[in-house]
DNA sequence: TCTGGGGTCCTAGGACCC
DNA sequence: TCTGGGGTCCTAGGACCC
């Protein structure tokens, strides 16, 4: 039987926040997201106090005083370089590795002797904590969808104490599947609940027995791979390289609604440097751009608009300068007056490497792409040393009034020279 | 007053072709 | 009255994930 470990951080970012200020510890957490929204990760002092996934800020904002809830700005720099952290250590106890996201990593297993890992994942545990002072949990199955179940039971009952797996004796896997709602399982979400529940089906155990013709009818293919899973058939394999992205967007939410074009315009130029950046930072091209705006969808008393269009570039490209117009031609095209934009943003699609690209014809001969590939290059090279913006294309003020809000951001310790702890001898 | 951002995969339906 | 069927490609939108 196959075996893979999923390692997942404990409510990541606030656990991120306490490393540097011990002082967190047992409080009430909350580290928000952009434009200090909604609550993105809690401690489990917040998750006692009722406070859900995604709840918005301003209807928990009075637990500030009555519970002494802490609310903190995402700091995205330091959740990054922990990350890398963590899975570095991670890296070190398992010959195969796949980072999942920003806080979890599957481990494969295969080859390793022991029969019961338990031991082994302790000492995960333990190391990740005294090297990072991220604590983790550990669950272990045969598949993905249940080595994610064993990690959400290790994380919840006491007796495991973080580290499950599933696969030290066959008749664990009945029990956890039975003791898991239906909608706590990987791939099974709001939507796929409720029909789940309609059919009788409340416990993961059910879903594993469910009839596929249902399961294909009523969850698609992608439901029928979850329970395939959950019955010990590994469908999803470990996969160590990362796959190149298809898409990157940029996008925000505004801290205030803008009107007129010019604000969306700035905007939209922002957000079309950043996004072909990221590309160039990957590698790639892109073969489209879509841009993208709509109003607030939670003030049904203004009139609702989303405007988009798409333009296909004669070559692939990575070139700001060319994004950026397309980004511009594209929301003028789309334009319509009259509207409070809460957020917009751009999208580059149908990546590639430059080097899978069939030449044609037409296609602009090495040469000619010398000259801009090299000027981006600078430019990132001086972003990179001097901080984001130090050189751009002039049209963003510093002051606009579409900028995010961000009021409780802590520093970022590990990535920027000025904001290193001091260790007082 | 205040409600995130960045992805993936799949499916349904329209356009078009033979 | 009767007025095909099947394949492919593309797009929009839905569902899920963290």
């Amino acid at each position: 039987m196959a075996r893979l470990a999923l390692v997942d951080c404990n409510n990541f970012y606030v656990s991120c926040e306490r490393t540097f200020n011990p002082s967190l510890e047992g409080k009430p957490v909350v580290v928000l997201s952009n434009n200090d929204g909604c609550a993105v990760a809690r401690s489990n002092e917040a998750k006692a106090l009722g406070i859900a996934m995604g709840e918005p800020m301003f209807k928990i904002r009075h637990l500030v005083d009555e519970a002494e809830l802490v609310a903190l700005s995402s700091n995205y720099a330091l959740y990054g370089d922990m990350s890398a952290r963590v899975m570095n250590v991670l890296a070190t106890f398992a010959p195969s590795i796949e980072v999942y996201s920003i806080d979890e990593s599957f481990l494969d297993l295969d080859g390793m002797p022991q029969a019961d890992l338990t031991d082994w994942a302790r000492q995960i545990r333990a190391t990740v904590r005294q090297w990072t002072g991220i604590p983790v949990s550990v669950g272990i199955g045969p598949t993905k969808t249940l080595a994610k179940l064993a990690n959400r039971l290790a994380k919840k009952s006491p007796k495991a104490d973080g580290a499950l797996d599933l696969t030290a004796n066959p008749a664990w896997v009945e029990t956890a599947l039975k003791r898991t709602e239906v909608g706590d399982v990987w791939g099974i979400g709001r939507q796929y609940a409720g029909h789940c529940h309609v059919a009788g089906i409340h416990s993961a155990y059910d879903l594993a027995l469910a009839n596929d013709g249902w399961v294909k009818k009523a969850m698609g293919a992608v439901g029928l791979r979850t329970v395939m899973e959950l019955r010990g058939i590994a469908v999803h394999t470990m996969e160590d390289e990362p796959a190149d992205k298809q898409t990157t967007c940029c996008s925000r939410s505004f801290g205030d609604s803008v009107t007129g074009f010019d604000p969306l315009h700035d905007a939209v130029v922002t957000f079309a440097a950043r996004a072909s950046e990221k590309i160039r930072k990957q590698g790639l091209v892109a073969g489209a751009l879509q841009v993208f705006a709509h109003t607030d969808r939670f003030r049904q008393d203004q009139p609702q608009h989303t405007l988009s269009s798409m333009a296909r570039f004669q070559h692939p490209t990575s070139d700001a300068r060319i994004i950026i117009g397309a980004a511009i031609s594209g929301l003028e095209r789309a334009w319509k007056d009259g509207f409070a934009w809460k957020k917009a943003g751009v999208l580059l699609l149908d990546l590639v490497r430059p080097e899978d690209i069939p030449r044609d014809l037409f296609s602009p001969a090495p040469a000619q792409n010398a000259k801009p590939k090299a000027l981006m290059a600078a430019m990132d090279a001086v972003n990179a040393k001097m901080g984001r913006g130090a050189v751009g294309f002039g049209m963003v003020k510093p002051e606009a009034p579409w900028r995010m809000r961000q009021d409780s951001k802590t520093p970022s310790y590990t990535t920027s020279w000025d904001d290193i702890p001091v260790v007082r001898a």
